[in-house]
DNA sequence: AGATTTTGGTTGATAATGTCAACTGACAAA
DNA sequence: TTTGTCAGTTGACATTATCAACCAAAATCT
């Protein structure tokens, strides 16, 4: 039974990429979902920087400074330096990137609200609860792993 | 609550992924996950098509096609035309193919103990019953899309 | 203080995965 | 026989992931 869990995560996050993807484009809104998670970090966490989204979301460093490179030509960020360590940086959405969130955030919430239609309050519970057992313990497991 | 199954499954995918990569790098064993999942389906398939991976792996057809043409020229499988149907194509496993996957199977089997060690076998159940609710779910809106 | 290490971030290179469209040959329906 | 569908292939490209080398700021050590 527990052989299943890998292919039951291959496709539901296949699903849930194409998921939001597809509602994107039907807004005529074009962006990567890394984008959108980045976006939505900076959002979320005071005075982001490359190296909590970088742990949040489990990106690695490079793969960072990307995207948010993008993100800044597109004016969706600003990135502003740290008075208190000139290594890190203070990232922040500008009006239009927090609109474009929330407009994305909207979608996102439809998108979530179809796949989980037929289960219960309970059932989400339970499925992130036992989702974040068990990146804990993989995380216990590589946690000699500097990088990242 | 909802909002958070993204992430969720996002992490709890990169790490499973990382942890079954790992797990090969250490037995010197190099394949690409898409890979090792198109050989447990052949193993799995009686008479297993590329159709058949396509659809139950969720992967487009043409990155079935280059991946099958890889385990191919690695000789873990063999490819032989359908009497029944010359369009289609009977995949299986070679003896080398099948000792390989084998091996990666205990591999991966160890990987999904540590990752499940913190569950019960009831949650792990649940785990796999509501991720398949929400694969059926999502793909009863996309059965418009001939694609895949 | 000066030397060393760590940290946050950048860059380059490349692998792996995903997506789309155009195309072939075999088959099926009309 | 024409038309349409199906399985598979190919080309092109976008997105995501991984790794190593590098820089400058900051923390640590002695």
């Amino acid at each position: 039974m527990k052989e299943n869990i890998g292919e039951s995560l291959h496709r539901l996050m296949h699903n849930y990429r194409h998921q939001i993807r597809a509602a994107a484009l039907e807004a005529d809104i074009a962006m990567p979902v890394t984008h959108i998670r980045s976006l939505k970090c900076i959002d979320k966490i005071h005075n982001c920087s490359a190296k909590d989204i970088s742990d949040k979301l489990s990106l690695d460093k490079s793969q960072v400074t990307r995207v948010l490179k993008e993100l800044l030509t597109k004016s969706y960020i600003t990135k502003a330096s740290n008075p208190e360590n000139h290594r890190s940086q203070l990232l922040s959405l500008t009006d239009s990137g927090r609109e474009q969130l929330s407009r994305i955030m909207m979608l996102e919430h439809t998108a979530v609200e179809r796949m989980t239609r037929n289960l219960t309050d309970h059932q989400i519970e339970d499925f992130i609860r036992i989702s974040n057992i068990m990146i804990s313990d993989s995380l216990s497991l590589t946690e000699c792993d500097k990088q990242n």
